[in-house]
DNA sequence: TTGTAAGCGTTATCAA
DNA sequence: TTGATAACGCTTACAA
């Protein structure tokens, strides 16, 4: 049931109302109007460096141009300049709507793109869906709707990165580091967080709570970790173990658990396991604050109960500060990575000439949270 | 820090690689080779309905086409059809980070304009700042960025949209009903959730399940709410009190919390004079399930316990469903208002006339979650 | 069934 | 300091 009011108004009352596209306004008119031809009309408007235009002209150009409300028609600069302003950001938005990274993302992109002049269209992505990944992107440059690429995807086939990446066409990636093997030696722009660093120190922080008996929470992508060694869950898996290494804690299997997170079955079926061992672990790490809470709520289920600040997850959402058992957080730099990634598909842009490409890796924080705001009740 | 590891790879070994633009192919191209005028190749490209190709022509311009790997130029074309094929999407996605509307609408948005060929432009927006939010939005169109706005804001000031309007471009909001004085009666499309009736079911409930001290979270936008009298905040204690008058309870002001309730403090302070009422609440409604989470910590610190399923919220966020407390939620169509939202941009594009202005309440419904599933603890 | 040519709104080259 | 004129890549009368 949808309910819809439609106005009353009459189609008399609204006609005198001249369709917009019909009040645009172009450059001929404000050449008719001031007598002044399209080439001046252009310096002025642009303020082409290095154009002399008699002061007079330029002022009556404008004043003109203002009066009419004139707009330029990006279409037609972009035809002969080859650059209509735009860059696609590929992004999941839909999956794994509990999160807040997509939002960051998109968040810091536009935010330096709007900084300067740029415009984001935006490319929803499937989860694990490749397709014409590839072909469907490059497409959007060709068509010149946009300039240049900025791809979002953890668990891209390598195969379709490698086909945009032969395309030469300007591309950053966020969350996916992509190398061809070491002789061929290519490389793109990409900005991925920390994790080995983060998990690290969140391992470090349950240690130095007299922990020894921590949990990882730590996915399978499938066919994805297979072909990629450096998969964001092993760059995980690496921080626990440096961690525990390095505090002479012996590594028990048990204790890491390994599915697709993104089913709560999963999380529920590793928190059933977890609860059954001999000893049970006495803290949690998981890779976000979604996977932090579904375990500590079917841990709990099973009869294993953390301290409050047991736990470790990722992104900081707001929620965890709110439960009657809050825990501590990695805050994952989206918005940097987007300004960053935003600032990097601008050179690409500007000097095509292909540069080496460079990958970045952000340091992943602990978030600031004292316990003692929120006393257990 | 930042780590940034740069390709060792020599300038000379990427020598060969010809830059992305230079292996774009135009039309002129395709004729050169299949020896076919640029009328014919519109055609066949275009499938023009009404012309008549030879098919062997037809086959030929294809697989030169084909093989070289030729993508029409959408600006080229844009500039004489006067369509790019995209809309703005213009939505505030950075603040009030704690709920999904804003991925819900770009999903619905973008999902429906993939099915038409159609490209979203994402226009972020601030709260409450509307300096030049018209003539912004307007310069999008006016410059063929974009063919249409989709424009997203609950709380945008009316004389803001009113210039939108009086320009008479394609136009839809969402969030916002828009309507001239009655004799003016001009009125925009539009789509909102039906927070009158959301919130008669959420109290519904809790009179069914004989709650009669029933606590209301209702925000307060300050200007915006002075000048809006259907504001979404109006709408709800609307609802609130209608199912309490209709179940012969006394609407009790006491219990109706007004604040700005994006500021936790206020939350805060809400739940503490709730609190301390003689007669406390023994339910909650919020308008969203972050509120919801924080009203029912904050209740919980000023000793106010509520039963699992007295508290409402909205959005059917995941985490109410892993709480100690689990709690009720309105589902929010914001899927299908964006699809919607699209859909009828893309009418108001094509048929440029005009149409009379719709304005369209879609349901909202009480999320379907058994708390049998989650035996307190 | 195919081709010629004008035009969409801009910038750029070159001359005046 | 200004102005013709030719691109840019495409569609579309109109002609052949």
């Amino acid at each position: 049931m949808v309910l819809a009011i439609t106005s009353l108004l009459s189609a008399e009352a609204r006609a005198g109302n001249k369709e917009f596209l019909s009040i645009m306004v172009n450059r001929k008119e404000i050449a008719e109007r001031t007598g002044v031809s399209m080439t001046v009309i252009s310096h002025v408007l642009n303020n082409t460096p290095g154009a002399r235009v008699k002061n007079e002209t330029r002022e009556k150009v404008l004043r003109v141009a203002r009066e009419l409300g004139y707009v330029t028609n990006a279409l037609g600069k972009a035809l002969i300049e080859n650059k209509i302003h735009h860059v696609a950001l590929a992004i999941n938005c839909c999956d794994s709507d509990d999160d807040q990274t997509c939002k960051r993302i998109i968040a810091g992109v536009t935010a330096a793109a709007a900084e300067q002049d740029y415009h984001v269209l935006l490319c929803p992505l499937k989860s694990r869906m490749d397709d014409n990944l590839a072909s469907d992107l490059a497409e959007l440059v060709q068509s010149r709707r946009v300039d240049g690429l900025i791809l979002n995807k953890e668990d891209v086939l390598t195969a379709e990165v490698a086909k945009l990446a032969a395309m030469e066409l300007p591309l950053v990636l966020i969350n996916n580091h992509f190398t061809l093997p070491i002789d061929q030696g290519h490389m793109l722009d990409s900005f991925c967080p920390d994790l080995f660093g983060g998990t690290r120190i969140a391992t470090n922080l349950l240690i130095s709570r007299g922990h020894r008996r921590i949990a990882l929470f730590r996915s399978e992508n499938g066919v994805f970790a297979k072909e990629n060694h450096r998969g964001s869950d092993q760059r995980r898996e690496s921080g626990y173990r440096e961690a525990l290494n390095a505090a002479d804690i012996p590594i028990d299997r048990d204790l890491i658990a390994v599915g697709d997170f993104s089913r709560t079955e999963d999380i529920e079926q590793a928190a059933g396991i977890l609860s059954q061992l001999p000893q049970p672990p006495t803290a949690v790490i998981a890779a976000t604050d979604a996977i932090a809470l579904k375990a500590l709520h079917f841990l709990r289920r099973f009869q294993v109960k953390l301290a409050p600040d047991a736990v470790v997850g990722g992104g900081d959402l707001f929620f965890r500060r709110y439960l009657e058992q809050p825990f501590h957080s990695l805050v994952l730099p989206w918005e940097r990575m987007g300004r960053m990634a935003f600032e990097q598909i601008k050179k690409n842009i500007d000097h095509n000439a292909d540069s080496p490409g460079t990958m970045t890796v952000l340091p992943v924080t602990l978030a600031d949270f004292s316990f003692k705001e929120l006393p257990r009740i």
